[in-house]
DNA sequence: TGTACATCAGTGAACGCGCGTTCACTGATGTAC
DNA sequence: TGTACATCAGTGAACGCGCGTTCACTGATGTAC
């Protein structure tokens, strides 16, 4: 009966100038029910508003339209993403790690957000809002991700790694390697384990698009430098040695 | 003014003893729907009703309710996926061409349909009926596409070729690289070209998972054998060899 | 200090729409006697 | 051969619902004079 009883915390509106802040709240509202619901099939303005605490009108003062408020909720989800791949390879840096190491921890980091906040990832790779999609293509927010991958190869080759693509090449590599495991492992339910199988494939995707000095060095005899030579340019989409 | 007036053809109705024809009608009005459309997301029962040329009332003489529509398109769709690849398969083998290549043709058909047919692809990789994955999830219409791979390794293995992986596994691994690059393809709008990437990632992956005979035969020296191994257990997502 | 006015940060009620689905019905074609 | 009835393959109209969005409004807080 009293105000215990289950129903919408009504937010308390925000001080004169301060307008703003209620855009960053309709964003964390609709990260929360990303997270709750595991995928955006019934994200609603009405939905956002409520979690929110606003009338579902609110909205409008911050956002002109749906496909503008998911636009931005995806911008903000590929940031994140994107800033904790960062943070990974800023730590592992700070541990005094190489280069190698740091571009891997990038890869796992791609994989814990995949596996720990999937409402979010899906939100990522499925929204098709038609609008979004037609006019506003060529700034995809995804290129934040491409972007810090980008940058981890290019320190792998400043550290004196062989990286055999350009690093644009080698990341949409390593990234289509991880996205298609998550996806699989996503849209099969993969009741097949905790998902550290994605987590082996990215080490090795790794592995292969950045040989290490060693594998660098020696170079193997004609038949199986033909095989791996196969195998790295498959991994890589590479046809310029055809 | 008169019937030429682009409204919708009204079909006519089966003869007794046939209502099952509607059936196939229907399920094809959805293929069609998807072909233009490109994506699910404006599926609805009215519009398949009206792309079949029925009232929509009628869909329930055949369907029990929507989700049981769209998981017989799923079903319809991963079917018709996995009788390309085994048509492609048994193309290769009337051409008397060997198990591994009929393996790659497999693979290719698995490309081909998804660049051709991107709305049933996404259909197939998107839905997210939510009744429908709980209750019916051990028997997702995908087990059709990990089936026909996995005979196909499964024939390699029989020709002789010394395959690393459980045929399950050697499945799982090959798909999830052909989807990993389609999905990102689709999802980036990949103004980079026709798909033949994924062309080439697919005949990499095939080569790598399953050796020729040669790099088979040939054991290369310590040094490369180790990355050689490396590169194959990231593919595999195998660990039995750390 | 008082008061008129402007601005800001929202809200409540309603709009039209399309959706999935139900219900009572239709009319052609078979079958029983 | 005639006729009553059953069955089949659908249909038209309507249901309630939730959606995105609009519109006129509210009430607190500032500012001008």
């Amino acid at each position: 009966m009293n105000k215990d009883a289950g129903d919408t915390v009504r937010r308390e509106r925000s001080p004169r100038g301060q307008g703003e802040q209620l855009r960053r709240e309709i964003l964390n509202a609709v990260a929360r029910l990303l997270d709750e619901w595991g995928g955006a099939e019934k994200l609603t303005m009405r939905a956002v508003a409520r979690e929110a605490g606003v009338a579902a009108p609110s909205i409008y003062l911050h956002f002109s339209d749906k496909a503008d408020l998911v636009w931005a909720a995806l911008e903000d989800k590929y940031t994140d993403l994107a800033a904790r791949m960062r943070a990974a390879d800023a730590r592992a840096a700070d541990a005094g790690r190489p280069a190698k190491e740091r571009l891997a921890e990038q890869a796992y980091a791609y994989c814990r957000f995949a596996r720990e906040l999937p409402g979010h990832y899906r939100l990522m790779y499925e929204t098709r809002q038609p609008e979004v999609t037609a006019a506003r293509l060529h700034l995809h927010p995804s290129r934040h991700i491409s972007q810090t991958l980008r940058e981890g190869f290019a320190q792998c080759r400043a550290a004196g790694h062989a990286v055999h693509l350009p690093d644009e090449q080698a990341a949409q590599t390593l990234w289509a390697g991880l996205h298609g495991s998550i996806a699989l492992h996503h849209a099969l339910k993969a009741e097949q384990g905790d998902g550290s199988l994605t987590e082996e494939l990215a080490s090795g995707l790794v592995d292969s698009l950045v040989p290490t000095a060693e594998s660098d060095v020696a170079q193997p005899p004609a038949a199986d430098t033909e095989a791996a030579r196969k195998i790295r340019s498959l991994l890589t989409g590479d046809t310029s040695s055809t």
